[in-house]
DNA sequence: GGAAAGATTGCAAATTCGGCAAGATCCAGT
DNA sequence: ACTGGATCTTGCCGAATTTGCAATCTTTCC
């Protein structure tokens, strides 16, 4: 039995692989830690390269740009959302399931606070930014295919998995944007939260009053 | 009386200013232009310079890629949205206004055809994607100052603004995918309409049913 | 008219990127 | 355990790209 367990923990993954994954968190873990501690500007693949104990040629193995290792690093943590939607029950209403798994996946992804001063990071430059949304964009696409999954619907034919994963990625943008200023207090699921439920109940509703705050 | 004229004109704009927007809208509508007749690849700051007859040293002072200029080209022709958006009566509720701001700038700007090409292209191509979405992002930026004003909330401290700004975005960009995909056959239009509706209604509806393609 | 400010351009230095091959490490079959 | 093949890392080098700078020309302002 023994036998087995081991057997299947190597077709899951054999050492090279553990090795390759290993070197890449290396370097994101790298790009990151350079990012926040001495911000955007000078970082070269040369000094992450240097921080993993890698060659710099290793580090254009495996990406193109440091923008783009750091902001790997930064979805490396955001991974368990597609799991955390899948372990809902299919009979819930995949709106209640996007919320619940979206809020889970934040707050759980969200608790080292490192990560929020490299959001303000990326709001400021543009590099980092676009490398940023279209993380969040594949994110989005594959988001769509799981509801798409979930609700019955066809990815390519109907707008509305598209659209709730449109819609799923933006509350999380607002919801960090607004959490990474700093200036609220609050925390990143009440927030969150609030931004779900004002989509959830559509947007033509009146603007002025803050829509949830005041609850009770 | 005419020398008033002229007066006004130079001080809105003076002859320096005049032939620098030129010379950058040569610039995108060259990028454009070749990017629709032969594709991304192989384009080259060169070959952009070249078509907007100046040298491929002031490209760069413009723009630092192709891709840039190209959704720069794109973007050119959103400009009016804000000025559509300040132009509803304050008094019609927000979400009305921006609906119609939105929906008339869209159909303004799309009226080209060439841009359906064009955005055909940009879901295809990482690198244009990319621009794309920043372009977006700062579009939604802007939106989400004037909704703060116009609302009397705040950008740093309220969630609305922002949510309200980014939902307009990924409607756009969903319908603008929708219809750069050509199958449809419907007018652009008539997809954001349907696409703001439901926003406008809330999402936490019946999910199975085709809420947009089937409508009556 | 002339000086200051700004735009365009070419050139050259510097940097980045990507292919290639050698060496090290891992995997699978015997 | 041994071995042949596959994969990963790494240094090196040439090509392509980017940037800094100074010269030249145009516009603006006095």
């Amino acid at each position: 039995m023994t036998d087995e367990v081991v057997l299947r923990e190597r077709d899951r993954l054999g050492l090279r692989e553990r090795k390759k994954l290993a070197t890449r968190q290396a370097l994101c873990d790298a790009a990151m830690q350079l990012a926040i501690n001495h911000g955007i500007e000078g970082i070269t693949p040369e000094r992450i390269a240097d921080a993993a104990d890698v060659s710099s040629r290793t580090f254009r193995n495996y990406f193109s740009s440091p923008e783009e290792a750091i902001i790997s690093g930064m979805q490396e943590s955001a991974r368990a959302l597609p799991a955390n939607l899948r372990a809902r029950p299919r009979t819930e209403p995949i709106w209640d399931s996007l919320c619940i798994a979206l809020v889970t996946t934040v707050e759980e992804t969200m608790s080292a606070r490192d990560l929020m001063s490299l959001l303000a990071l990326v709001r400021c430059h543009r590099s980092l930014l676009a490398e940023h949304l279209t993380a969040l964009e594949e994110a989005s696409q594959q988001l769509a295919e799981i509801i798409a999954e979930r609700t019955g619907t066809d990815v390519n034919r109907d707008i509305y998995p598209r659209m709730l994963a449109d819609v799923a990625r933006i509350a999380v943008k607002s919801s960090l944007d607004l959490w990474s200023q700093g200036n609220t207090g609050r925390d990143i699921g009440e927030i969150l939260t609030e931004a779900l439920d004002l989509l959830g109940r559509g947007l033509s509703v009146p603007a002025t009053a803050p829509p949830i705050t005041g609850s009770t």
